[in-house]
RNA sequence: GCCUGGGUGGCGGAAUAGGUAGACGCAAGGGACUUAAAAUCCCUUAGGGCAUGUCCCUGUACGAGUUCGAUUCUCGUCCCAGGCACCA
């Protein structure tokens, strides 16, 4: 063995060693239990950046747990291909997406490679590759049979950079949440997936998914938001028509003193037309168009709205209730109408004092003496119903179901349920994506493509157009097409398909990657699905999460799997953060741009110092960023991923430093060095493995310690994924270990220390699985064998050692402490404790009330 | 505003069932080795006190409470991060 620790050399032999030998392939085995580790898969960027290497590493050391404790396990990799980016980037370097996404991915595979991570290769699969999208226009086609897709004329949101349209959670704040660009409405054809069907489903088994952390959950829930409550007709004064409201306060009614509808509502060119008020709301309706939706619902915006010229009747007690439009009546929700209800509800109040309207007070506060509310905000709370008829003097709450029967009764409305979130859009005016599988024809509508003659191949000879516009809608080749189902000339779809559509199914595909006989091996999926742990970052709690349960729904009512749930297990990872370094001149500064005088940064571009700034996300906006390949050349990958760990529990965020980084380096030196120490006279030395008891004491100890630090190890990874502390505890061992002098010729300690340095490369192997290869060899053991070894047991008769430490307080204070036979009864523990020279300082010439005694840990003598 | 997390030394963090607060690591200081440096190894390191101890006091954002005993449980307050929000 080496004297000396050199990563790169040992990285590539085991690297090598595992790729030849095809260490982590994996095939269905009905014999062994599996165990289906994924992590989210990567957008081919062009770099892995910490952030993969963070999640990846994490995952990394699971699915090697997992592996020695005897699971099948599937650990796949692959490319979430599709997407913008490519686009953007073949615009500035004047390039093909498909050739710079397919670069970037041999570049990355290499990446993850360097990283020793333990994929099975064999199943890595690109999402741009027809033989993937192929399955996914084969699913397009069937839900579009199950009546599962729709084709809408809808408002969306266009981004005119991108040229695209953006799903709602794909706008932030107003503006595009990849290019910032202000986002507005367009009416467009749209494909979507009709999500809204499953959202009760969706909501119930929120709380069945007992393996995700609460607050990915909870968010969900937010996102599908449910509300109950009734939908009812307010006829509207002077004509036939009738306005339908969603509210979930039909026990306010009686207060409802005016309607507000969404400026787009049906009924309001109608309504508006002759009357004085005509004008104005051509020009208020026009001047909304224009405001993007996200805009319309930011917090800060002024709520406002105008008077259309027209009234309705509320249906329960006859009032004229004046019709507005406004800004905050959104037709996306509900029916598009709000009954306002001033007095109990915000921003009814906000609106009616701006406006002058009517407030009428119908909910009492249960302990208030007067009838009227606050005069400057609406009070939302329960009460008892006054100025409202029959109703008057009943509670609110049992109020809401009566009124509800009330209405039901007279045919006036009925109980509703409505659901925040809305129908899935797809469509995308983009090229580098999955096509959607439909034809065009004139006298047919809308055809799908017969599922013999998919895929819809993408052409990749196709060139991006001016300002980053797909080329397919100008492509003959690709547009014509006849129609499957009369035969005339029909033109194809140009949308592809959200890249989101891709990754709601790819961990499927995983099962069975290469079969070409169908979206995936059924038997292979009932094998590995579902997914046992899944690990990512938070932030695609909501879209991605919720699209895949989606998704899955989908293939099981259409009998292709038999559960609904894709994921069991879910681990969100924080983010990995730096602090910022800012010059006054030249803005952030990259690592490599800062040198330090001590301290101090200072900027290398013009010498001044420069500030220290927060601790960020790393972004190259911020440029707080460090690049993975160069740390892998200076410390090499297991140094990497030891830091990883070790920084941070998983769920955190982990602040980069250097320092630590090489403490990382360090340790790992440490522990090379020990072993070398050894290696030559443990080669034949068979490890201890009997009772503490046979062992002189010193060994004992380091023997108990090993046994300790197997169990330590095991509960943190198995229990909590806490590798920091999992870490900490072979340090401890390590520490232990160092100590201990070869030259002293104990053959009791030799037996002891095989055992230990074989446990201590056994439990550090997932997290730094090359340099452990190594010395696992360099004792003796066979060579490249570790990976597949068995994940020690530890005996629970060896985890105690034959004393136990006592310690004593006084009034819960500490006092004392003492080294006792661990089988000693308790009331020679307590003579003890009284004895001990410090405690009867205290206790002289003191009442003991009580002793307590917390077993074998802790004595406490309360005065 | 609402929903999640979180607040512990100079720093990252530990304390898994209410029982020794600060494991492990980083940084810092001191020492050994060396002609010297790097590397390595050893020691110190929450704050304060003096009687320098197996010593005492204070201390886990702040204030109360439960308990023999609270970083841990309960209530209230403050601060930070992430998510959601004209949702009728």
């Amino acid at each position: 063995m080496d004297q000396k620790y050199h990563p790169g050399k040992i990285e590539n032999r085991w690297q090598s060693f595992w790729e030849e030998t095809k260490a982590y392939a994996v095939a269905a085995d009905p014999a062994k239990e599996k165990y289906y580790l994924l992590e989210m898969f990567p957008y081919p960027s062009g770099r892995i950046h910490i952030g993969h290497v963070r999640n990846y590493t994490i995952g990394d050391v699971v699915a090697r747990y997992k592996r020695m404790c005897g699971y099948n396990v599937l650990h796949p990799m692959g490319w979430d291909a599709f997407g913008m980016p490519a686009e953007n980037a073949a615009i500035a370097n004047n390039t093909h997406p498909a050739r710079w996404t397919y670069d970037n991915i041999t570049a990355m595979r290499r990446e993850l490679k360097q990283l020793g991570f333990s994929y099975d290769w064999d199943r890595e699969i690109a999402t741009c590759t027809p033989d993937y999208y192929r399955w996914e226009q084969w699913l397009f086609v069937r839900m579009f049979k199950k009546d599962m897709v729709q084709r809408k004329e809808s408002f969306v949101n266009w981004c005119d950079r991108c040229q695209t349209v953006l799903a709602n959670e794909q706008v932030e704040a107003g503006d595009c949440w990849r290019c910032g660009d202000a986002v507005r409405q367009k009416k467009l054809w749209q494909w979507f997936f009709k999500i809204t069907d499953y959202a009760e489903d969706l909501l119930e088994y929120c709380d069945r998914l007992t393996g995700w952390p609460e607050k990915v959950t909870t968010m969900q829930k937010n996102w599908i938001g449910k509300s109950t409550g009734a939908e009812i007709d307010f006829p509207v004064a002077g004509t036939d028509a009738a306005i339908r409201v969603f509210t979930t306060r039909p026990d306010t009614i009686f207060g409802a003193t005016f309607m507000c509808l969404a400026p787009e509502h049906p009924l309001v060119e109608q309504l508006s037309k002759g009357t004085d008020q005509q004008g104005a709301v051509a020009e208020f309706v026009s001047r909304m168009s224009r405001e993007s939706h996200a805009e319309r619902i930011l917090d800060s915006h002024e709520k406002e709205g105008v008077f259309i010229g027209a009234w309705c009747v509320n249906p329960v007690n006859g009032r004229r209730m004046p019709i507005y439009i406004a800004n905050f009546a959104l037709m996306e929700y509900g029916t598009g109408a709000v009954m306002s209800v001033p007095a109990h509800d915000q921003r009814d109040f906000e609106f009616a004092k701006k406006y002058g309207l009517d407030i009428v007070v119908v909910i009492k506060p249960e302990d208030a003496a007067e009838t009227g509310v606050a005069q400057t905000e609406a009070y939302t709370g329960d009460g008892v119903m006054i100025n409202s008829g029959d109703f008057n003097g009943m509670d609110n709450v049992p109020g809401k179901a009566a009124i509800i029967d009330y209405f039901e009764k007279n045919g006036m409305g009925s109980r509703s349920i409505n659901y925040r979130i809305r129908d899935w859009g797809i469509s995308r005016q983009r090229y580098w994506g999955a096509p959607i599988p439909i034809i065009h024809c004139e006298k047919c509508g809308t055809v799908p493509v017969p599922e013999e003659d998919l895929p819809v191949v993408l052409p990749e000879d196709a060139d991006l157009l001016e300002g980053g516009q797909s080329p397919l809608g100008t492509l003959e080749s690709f547009v014509k097409a006849s129609c499957p189902s009369c035969g005339a000339p029909g033109r194809r779809e140009t949308d592809t398909m959200d890249t989101f559509v891709e990754s709601s199914w790819y961990f499927e595909r995983y099962c069975s990657p290469k079969h070409d006989t169908g979206i995936f091996d059924t038997d292979a999926v009932k094998y590995w699905m579902p997914v046992d742990q899944y690990i990512g970052g938070v932030e695609h709690a909501v879209m991605h999460l919720l699209y895949s349960r989606y998704f899955t729904r989908v293939l099981h009512d259409m009998g292709l799997v038999d559960f609904k749930e894709p994921f069991t297990r879910l681990l969100t990872q924080g983010m990995v953060c730096k602090e910022t370094v800012r010059c006054q001149t030249h803005g952030y500064l990259y690592p490599e741009e800062t040198r330090y005088v001590g301290e101090t940064p200072h900027c290398s571009k013009c010498g001044e110092p420069a500030e220290i700034g927060r601790v960020e996300k790393m972004s190259k906006s911020k440029k707080n960023v460090i690049d993975p390949n160069a740390l892998v050349e200076t410390y090499g990958a297991d140094t990497v991923r030891l830091f990883c760990l070790f920084a941070a529990p998983p769920e955190r965020d982990l602040e980069w430093s250097e320092q630590g980084v090489e403490g990382a380096f360090r340790f790992l030196n440490r522990i090379w060095r020990l072993c070398a120490r050894w290696a030559e006279r443990l080669q034949d030395q068979a490890p201890y493995t009997g009772h503490p008891a046979g062992l002189p004491e010193h060994a004992r100890e380091v023997y108990i310690k090993a046994h300790q630090t197997i169990k330590k190890v095991t509960d943190d990874i198995e229990q909590r994924f806490h590798f920091n502390t999992a870490i900490s505890a072979v340090m401890e061992l390590a520490n232990q270990l160092n100590v201990i002098d070869p030259a002293a010729d104990d053959p009791d300690m030799d037996a002891v220390m095989r055992f230990a340095l074989d446990a201590a490369a056994v439990l550090l192997s997932p997290i730094v699985p090359h340099i452990t290869e190594e010395i696992w060899e360099a004792l003796g053991n066979a060579p490249g064998s570790l990976s597949n070894h068995d994940w020690p047991g530890f005996r629970e008769d060896c985890l105690v050692s034959d004393t136990r430490l006592i310690v004593v307080q006084v009034n819960g204070k500490l006092r004392g402490r003492f080294e006792i036979d661990a089988d000693a009864d308790e009331e020679t523990i307590k003579a003890l404790a009284l004895k001990d020279p410090n405690v009867a300082r205290f206790i002289e010439g003191k009442n003991i009330r009580k002793v307590i005694l917390a077993k074998n840990k802790l004595v406490n003598i309360v005065l």
